[in-house]
DNA sequence: ATGTCTGTTTCCTA
DNA sequence: GTAGGAAACAGACA
């Protein structure tokens, strides 16, 4: 599931844990712990509180903040720790990964790995294939690593820097998209459906596309992701190219898509809208 | 049963 | 620099 609009709906859930105090960490698959044992894990973030979460393309980062300077009830206090030099949980979803929110009592799923429990609730990470999962950042230097290896965030990028950044190579266009370095958080369906808005055939050369084109693709990806991740998801509409992978006919119109696999990944365009 | 597919990423080879 | 394949994993499906 998880690009962009996915992880976005995740960090929504993942706010419903903000400024609650982690009560407990149950990783019940320790795979998925990335970078450390279960038990340091799960020590390093008992007794704080999740802060607001933050997405940078498919990756969601949840500081902590320390629990308030006791009750001070009344007080609206945010309290006097920041999130600074305070460790993050780093989550990316792989395949299949998500976030849910759920009831205290609610029976464990059996792709249930990882479980953070607050009172009155709990986060967990439920993830069938295993590809990638959590790790703790322990302090805002480690999170970098991982966060500085990515580009902008799709959602975010200025037409500017969108343009500089994909026609850094020259490969196809479709290929550059998904490449989380160049920018990130596009995926095989939303590169798809942002090169059918923007009538551009996926495997064009980004060096030979228009200062148009790039302009037009840039628009489309903005809004196709600003209405993807209001809905938490890629939509599966019949206005939308991802609504007709099974069919394979062009919402627009109506002609047979093509469909070849680039760079390991399905490609499906129409030949008519995009043409070479 | 066996093979193919999958909304991801990484590593290797040509 | 770029493309393609395989692998990590756990299914669903024909």
């Amino acid at each position: 599931m998880p690009e962009l609009p996915d992880v976005e709906g995740f960090r929504r859930t993942a706010e419903k844990a903000a400024h609650r105090v982690v009560r407990g960490v149950d990783v019940r698959d320790a795979q998925v712990v990335l970078n450390s044992g279960p038990a340091d894990f799960g020590e390093a973030l008992r007794g704080r509180r999740f802060a607001e979460p933050h997405r940078h393309g498919k990756v969601l980062q949840i500081p902590t903040e320390n629990p308030p300077a006791d009750s001070s009830p009344g007080g609206s206090s945010v309290d006097g720790s920041s999130a600074d030099g305070m460790p993050s949980l780093l989550v990316h979803f792989g395949m299949t990964g998500a976030l849910l929110w759920c009831e205290p009592n609610e029976p464990p799923h059996a792709h249930d790995r990882v479980v953070f429990r607050f009172d009155g609730g709990e986060l967990r990470y439920r993830d069938m294939r295993k590809l990638k999962g959590v790790r703790i950042a322990r302090e805002p230097a480690e999170a970098a690593e991982v966060l500085d290896e990515l580009g902008p965030d799709a959602a975010a990028a200025s037409r500017a820097e969108f343009a500089a950044r994909l026609t850094r190579t020259r490969r196809q266009v479709k290929t550059a998209l998904t490449d989380q370095a160049v920018l990130a958080g596009l995926g095989n369906l939303t590169a798809d459906e942002v090169l059918w808005r923007a009538g551009i055939a996926p495997h064009r050369q980004t060096t030979e596309l228009t200062r148009d084109e790039l302009d037009a693709l840039h628009r489309r990806m903005r809004s196709t992701l600003r209405e993807a991740s209001r809905a938490g998801l890629v939509p599966n509409r019949p206005s939308w190219l991802s609504g007709h992978r099974a069919d394979k006919r062009c919402p627009r119109c109506s002609e047979r898509l093509s469909q070849r696999r680039m760079s390991g990944r399905t490609t499906i365009w129409c030949p008519v809208c995009q043409p070479d």
